[in-house]
DNA sequence: CATAAACTGTTTATAGCATAAACAGTTCAT
DNA sequence: ATGAACTGTTTATGCTATAAACAGTTTATG
């Protein structure tokens, strides 16, 4: 790859990149490829076939040329991870907020349009969501969707840390939800659920699994047929847990 | 692998072995190895090195034998995976609930205990958390933790898909808090905190990314000191979102 | 203007991976 | 006693990421 500023040089994989920090160079022939045509290349080739099928021979013959071709784009295929990744969230969608319609507060509605969001870029890329969490967000665009949901939560009375952790938590909380949602969808539903539910009648103890079991028996337990259910229970969930820590707060402040 | 029941035909990888349907034969040389040895040998090499260190060859030459012979006692790699998952987590060990001590409604207790207690199971074994979760619980150590929550879970006015919808969800809350804890921990706190933080302040823009500034701006952004911290927050986050929708219920149920 | 530095892409090579196939030895059911 | 069933080994295949050496191209500098 063309050589960096001094300051690029010690950053996590793909992120000099993402945020290009690389200066192009002037000398040297001109490069057909491009970080930019790769990873365009390698999601296009996730989005069809999945995350395993994206090797950088793969890649590269997809391109038309050899796989050695990639790196002198870059480092390494993990930072070819981390710039699809990166991409495939883009930029955050937002209908412009239709101001305070409801009776519930603002952060509510916003958080909840932020869920809904995010959770279409996993859906329209789920192989995202095979690649794992390393740590905090630091590529351009995961720090402009945490950026969207730091402001929905802005109005709201929690603290810095609280704040912060509300929203990763949030985001694990998406992040998850969808990926039991299109873990479950993949085995196209009714079939696999029946053999799954046959199974645990079949290997369970009645005594040891009660709980388990009952569950399973009860006719009540619908599975979740609209898509987004899951999500919304549990996101229902959370939002009321964040509002009790608010209100509870408000509370003792009035007293004081 | 000897031959298995009937039953144990079409099973998905490990479970047949997990619950112990594969019967012992009787003829052929008797083995030296067993799926039991073999797994014991690869979670002990996890433990040491991690998963990615983990493959058949490593396994075998820890144990004194060739890759392929694993084979003879394991269909593929995948199923090694999942029963070390399952060994992993072994048995849930809770303290005997030392009945309701304090005036909170015992679901919480007990859920919060389940919580602490499989996150010393993560902490044990960090390797199962670089292991994707690929679909509902089948395997036998986890379907008894689902139980032991779902018995937290019983006395409360929560219907089934209410009650394993907030179990998957309180099972994904301790997995990625304490993955994140781990993550955070691994480069060595402060000097990575402080770096991550610098890099944010270089390459954020003021006004694009103002909120997230903001909070890494603010003093009282405390790291979170204690182990534990970070899932405490989420889990009585979580646990006031659950107890609001029963308290909701119960005023429903009282005025109808 | 010539030369060297810097760059791009290719070829070749290595070490690792999971696992298939064929084979030798062992044990038990028939 | 014979053959089926089993265990473990050897050998081989096709993948993977990526290192190293090389040829060609462009441009900055002597």
């Amino acid at each position: 790859m063309p050589h960096e500023k001094p300051d690029a040089m010690e950053l996590p994989p793909g992120i000099a990149i993402a945020w290009g920090l690389d200066l192009p160079s002037t000398r040297g022939a001109k490069a057909e490829l491009s970080p930019a045509r790769i990873v365009e290349a390698a999601i296009r080739l996730a989005d069809a076939e999945g995350l395993a099928a994206v090797s950088m021979a793969r890649v590269a013959k997809d391109l038309g040329f050899t796989s050695m071709s990639l790196y002198r784009h870059l480092r390494s295929k993990e930072e070819l991870l981390v710039l699809m990744v990166d991409a495939a969230f883009g930029e955050p969608d937002f209908a412009a907020s239709p101001a305070a319609v409801s009776d519930e507060p603002g952060w509510r509605t916003g958080t909840r349009r932020w869920a809904k969001a995010i959770e279409q870029r996993y859906r329209k890329h789920p192989w995202i969501l095979d690649y794992p969490v390393t740590g905090p967000p630091a590529s351009p665009h995961e720090l402009l969707w945490l950026e969207q949901l730091l402001r929905a939560l802005a109005p709201t009375s929690l603290t810095a840390s609280e704040k912060l952790n509300s929203a990763l938590m949030l985001a694990n909380l998406v992040r998850s939800s969808t990926r039991m949602e299109l873990d479950v969808a993949d085995n196209d539903s009714p079939a696999a659920f029946e053999s799954y539910v046959g199974l645990l009648f079949k290997l369970l103890d009645p005594d040891k699994h009660r709980e388990v079991l009952g569950l399973f028996s009860d006719p009540g337990l619908a599975v979740m047929e609209d898509a987004g259910d899951e999500l919304s229970f549990a996101l229902e969930r959370h939002l009321d847990g964040m509002e009790a820590l608010m209100v509870r707060r408000e509370s003792i402040d009035r007293q004081d």
